[in-house]
DNA sequence: ATTATCTATAGATCTATAGATAATGC
DNA sequence: ATTATCTATAGATCTATAGATAATGC
């Protein structure tokens, strides 16, 4: 059951689609391929056609999911008129962002197993974060270039903490605790 | 080849020790029961004559972590005179704790799974960061108690995600730049 | 003729259990 | 007699590949 190339195409972009939803739900180690392509309405076999491996999935499932996700930062702060660090940080701190890990940040889904795996997945993460902190740079409040990333990584760094643990907790009211806290001080950091 | 219950129980210390090194290095879903024991010098039937199950392994292992590094975290303040948090940041942040996942904070390395887990052991993590929180607690700079507490949590989130994207990344310069830049946001935010 | 996708399977792993063995501790 | 640990295995998964099929696109 040949299809078109345009079709075949169309059919891989679909497969990292799905993955990127299916690996930051279940992690790297949750889905296998075939499960994967029965998700995507394929066949396990003709996942080899398209990708070398699974590894080579997870590299392309995790730059469009840390693509899409710089994407949607982008949107919210042209949105945003003023306190553009401080809406950011509400957005990314949210129940709903919380809630819905398949849709969310790479970061804080998959960047703790990102350690374990090849190179080319760690460059994935590394453009990845490179591209949030590009963003950043222009909200933080800062008096030079230098001060402006060591800011903007920190924002980062306690967002990404902060959206982890609350995800870790399993319980409602410290998960909340944890979301509003961090976006407190982001907002307190940013005036 | 039976022992005795002394030892037994010695035998079962010592699976939960080797677990939690090997949880963090690998990952829940990157370690099996079989290697697991065999690591610990043990066979693989005798695992379910311990534990009742891989999931429970996972809970008794997560809490030790967790424990053991709280006391490093007391530790590390009852040495240091002043600026606390400023040394408990440098401490958490250092390249030998990016480098040692195995014997580091649980939270970095494992708090990104534990979602997908049972609520035993999200119970687990909870107990965790409020023992971390209730240490922080005493060394933020805050005014009233409710303030103290949202100190605390950001300072967490910070080091938490600093320790996971500096592993993530693959690159050394950026991943010391993120260990200097959370460590030097907390001191700066700790004076 | 080429090639995207299919079915089927190899070979390695996984968690968990059954039943045997042998030392402990009454 | 009890029980901690052992060997062996069931049954389910995993990644990857081989070879067949059938539609595309020259």
């Amino acid at each position: 059951m040949r299809v078109s190339r345009k079709q075949a195409d169309r059919n891989r972009e679909h497969v990292i689609v799905v993955a990127s939803r299916l690996f930051r739900e279940r992690g790297f180690e949750g889905i296998g391929v075939a499960d994967l392509m029965k998700e995507a309405g394929l066949t396990h076999g003709g996942f080899y056609g398209q990708f070398k491996s699974k590894e080579d999935l997870k590299v392309e499932a995790s730059r469009r999911a840390l693509s899409r996700n710089k994407d949607r930062w982008a949107q919210v702060l042209a949105e945003t008129p003023s306190d553009k660090l401080a809406a950011l940080a509400r957005f990314y701190l949210s129940d709903a962002h919380r809630d819905r890990r398949g849709e969310g940040c790479a970061l804080a889904a998959l960047g703790g197993e990102t350690p374990r795996y090849s190179p080319e997945l760690q460059a994935a993460f590394k453009d990845g974060i490179e591209g949030y902190l590009g963003l950043l740079d222009g909200v933080v409040p800062a008096s030079s270039g230098e001060d402006r990333r060591t800011k903007s990584i920190a924002a980062l760094s306690t967002m990404v903490g902060a959206l982890v643990l609350s995800r870790a907790v399993g319980d409602e009211a410290l998960s909340q605790k944890i979301l509003s806290a961090a976006a407190d001080e982001i907002a307190a950091r940013s005036e």
